[in-house]
DNA sequence: AACAAAATTTAGACTAATCTAAAAATAAAA
DNA sequence: TTTTATTTTTAGATTAGTCTAAATTTTGTT
């Protein structure tokens, strides 16, 4: 039985794992924890005593085969109950993931199966995140980020790169969820915006920084 | 913000009060945390210092007004979980308990708020406790123990007084779930024990412990 | 290769929650 | 009303998770 502090970090190191390079160093867990390196080599320590986490002394980690299976079950959570908040309780995209980062840890395998089957299967969260099934086996889909369409290609919403509620409130106000249709009109070189057309026939200017943040799949 | 050691005990000392006197002993706090009297002064001390116990030394304790408030709002949460657990989930009255412990934990009002419309505003759980509104209201209603009623006498099963999962399994086998309409035929002097017909024609016999510890709302 | 900078680990201390054993207070009984 | 039994509290230790500061190792740069 692994305390919730055990299982964040599992789910820190494979996040990192997944993002940058691997073997993980110290002070990216740190910095993803909040925390300070001298905690995260005291964690490292116990959770490679019970042989979730591959460590050598100053080498960084890598997950084992039992730890990444447990931060795929965590992860697999997460997402089921965002799904969940969002489809059943009317929450909205940039309210739902604090509570599913305490829902997470509810221990029941039973249960998030039978949520698995109440939500019909999903195989994306509310973020375009892909959903693990309860084996453990990721969907794949193809998509770029907006920033890579040229003028005049088509695409569809699918998912977002940076998860904070203040980037998800301002795609709201934008008008870009998740399977919202566009076509690209042009790119701005002065500050490298972007013109997108909306399917209600709107035109609007993002910004570099959202289009570098906001993955889309390419239709035309 | 409390931690969920701080929130159980919360919890226990509100049920003990409810159930036995007021102020509350060490001793049976102790027991229903099943943990040692020597923990449960230290725990006294800092929920007294939150003000969320009075507390005199040796004297036992008693719940403050934001005390009770939160404990009532634990209860809430646990039966509103229940509910779902059962109704949308698909659980059975004897799983759930031990989930919803976990769940009850789970820090926010609007999550339960919306869980409690979802629901269509429960007024009493699987094992036909009550569930307090939003404002820590409580829904009463008649019912006695099984035990009470008369040959002849007609009821209908309302709630338990013993939630353990071996009671609920043998009340799922004798067919005796809430709302079954009941009629007691007569009582067995030798063990006490109870014949009852069930609403299918068919009569039971039912053991003293059993007609100690289920509610019933009488009929006629 | 030598030195500086960065990353990592160790050492030692702190808090929350727990325990056992002993002391103190209260309640019960002779 | 003493004595005994029970309940409760205190004292001191333990564990998980954290911290700061110092020591060590690795990496990068002349």
């Amino acid at each position: 039985m692994l305390s919730i502090t055990e299982e964040n970090y599992l789910k820190a190191i494979f996040k990192i794992a997944e993002r940058d390079q691997s073997p993980v160093n110290t002070n990216a867990v740190a910095a993803s924890m909040q925390t300070t390196a001298a905690s995260v080599t005291d964690m490292i320590k116990r959770l490679s005593e019970k042989e979730l986490l591959d460590y050598e002394k100053y080498k960084g980690v890598l997950l084992t085969e039992e730890g990444r299976k447990i931060a795929t079950n965590l992860i697999r959570r997460h997402r089921l109950w965002e799904v969940f908040l969002t489809e059943k309780l009317g929450f909205s995209w940039d309210e739902v993931h604090e509570i599913a980062e305490e829902l997470e840890h509810i221990n029941s395998d039973k249960l998030i199966d039978r949520m698995d089957t109440f939500l019909g299967y999903p195989r994306f969260d509310p973020h375009g995140d892909p959903i693990p099934d309860a084996d453990g086996h990721w969907t794949r889909r193809p998509q770029v980020l907006l920033g890579t369409l040229l003028p005049g290609q088509l695409g569809v919403v699918t998912g977002v790169d940076d998860h904070t509620s203040a980037f998800l409130q301002y795609l709201n106000q934008l008008g870009l969820g998740l399977g919202e249709n566009i076509e690209v009109i042009n790119r701005v070189l002065y500050d490298n915006s972007m013109i997108i057309k909306l399917k209600d026939g709107k035109s609007i200017a993002v910004s570099d920084k959202v289009v570098q943040h906001l993955f889309v799949k390419i239709l035309a």
